[in-house]
DNA sequence: ACGGTTAATGACTGAACGGTCATTAATTTA
DNA sequence: TAAATTAATGACCGTTCAGTCATTAACCGT
């Protein structure tokens, strides 16, 4: 039994301004992404960034305000990332399409950050300030995204012509339920199907159902 | 203003026990797809039936078996309705999962209970015993009929050879991902996009995708 | 009409949680 | 080293909610 007589000996307070909100930001990630929104208490995500609530409320106004940070770091970045990728790409579209939801993945999905959105889609009826919040700044830039992708497409003749508003959502939902599926039910093993099977046949099934037609010669 | 002098006079107590849970699930389902699981208040689900609160508890032990009741009287029949479907159809494979996946959306998909998938993907983490329920329930059968489907397809050579487990996934996100969307953000018009048009073009997408390739002759 | 049965009620309990603020102590400045 | 500054604390407040139970009243048989 180490550190005898006093075990709960209060750990000496350290003054770490700087560091703060980076911190409080990682452990409110953990355990959003762990709990949701409304059930995560705001004392866990102190405990978890190793502080009291109070010095919580030194750093951010509110619990929607702390989840907007989390938001702004983990999800936004990756968009900007994806939008230089889309603007500067020089090869057909289907092998666009492949990188750019293979980055997606990797920097969100993959990640822990990758527990949001599952967040927003169940909460964002009971707080509409967040749906709002995060329909800008993240659902409309990454629809934005993919629907420039589906036009490049059409428009270069790689891809039959579609509903592009329709598609841009099919071509979401396989990847939005693979994190969904990650953080709820079985957790980080959907039904036994690996990351990269599951991708496999994912662009295999899109891409043969975006292809143009070959017209017979 | 009528029903004077005394407007908020008590209704007269109704004793209706055999109308009771039927009416109460009605109700429970609900303020469960408007809410959410943990934040549905039993007062509420009370209020909404037209009985107290106290009347809940003598027909539902607690807020799970309440639950339980409402996925039992809402999911568990239109399933064994879509498995009488694919038992007895003769058709080509393409049409099966036409028929099938149309039946689905229309018998939940496009109803009050299409909200229920999303509360469980979310507050599966935080209530073990219900994740635990539904995927017993729900997601095993759910998951082996559509599996059913593509097996018959690749068996009578109509759909590719895929990784089964991995489609299976596949072909319900989209649909999954329509409820979901439809029960959050943008409720009742995802972005914009009709019904019709999104069926049309996940099928479109879907069977392009999983047809087995016409070999030149 | 009246007494017995039981469906229905709603005030109450105990636990939980977001947010506050007076107090404490680490660090800096003089 | 002593005073000033401010980061950090945690007890506390008001509110919310699942579940309980003693009381009330609707219905039924006689």
């Amino acid at each position: 039994m180490p550190n005898s007589p006093a075990t709960k000996a209060a750990p000496p307070r350290r003054r770490r301004k700087e560091a703060r909100p980076a911190e409080l930001t990682a452990a409110a990630l953990e355990v959003f992404v762990e709990k949701g929104y409304a059930a995560t208490r705001l004392d866990d995500v102190a405990a978890q960034a190793g502080v009291s609530k109070g010095t919580l409320y030194l750093y951010f106004d509110s619990k929607e305000a702390l989840f907007k940070a989390v938001v702004r770091e983990g999800i936004v970045p990756a968009l900007t990332e994806g939008e230089a990728l889309v603007a500067g790409f020089k090869g057909n579209s289907e092998d666009l399409l492949r990188e750019l939801a293979t980055g997606m993945w990797q920097l969100i999905g993959a990640q822990r950050i990758g527990g949001i959105p599952k967040l927003v889609f169940a909460e964002a009826r009971n707080f509409p300030e967040i749906a709002a919040f995060y329909q800008q700044e993240v659902i409309q830039r990454g629809t934005a995204l993919i629907r420039s992708v589906i036009e490049r497409g059409i428009k270069r003749k790689e891809f039959r012509k579609v509903d592009v508003a329709a598609v841009v959502h099919l071509v979401m939902a396989p990847v939005l339920m693979r994190m969904i599926w990650r953080h709820s039910i079985d957790c980080c093993a959907a039904a036994g199907v690996d990351d990269a099977t599951y991708f496999d046949e994912y662009f295999g099934i899109m891409l043969r159902g975006l292809r143009a037609e070959r017209k017979a010669s």
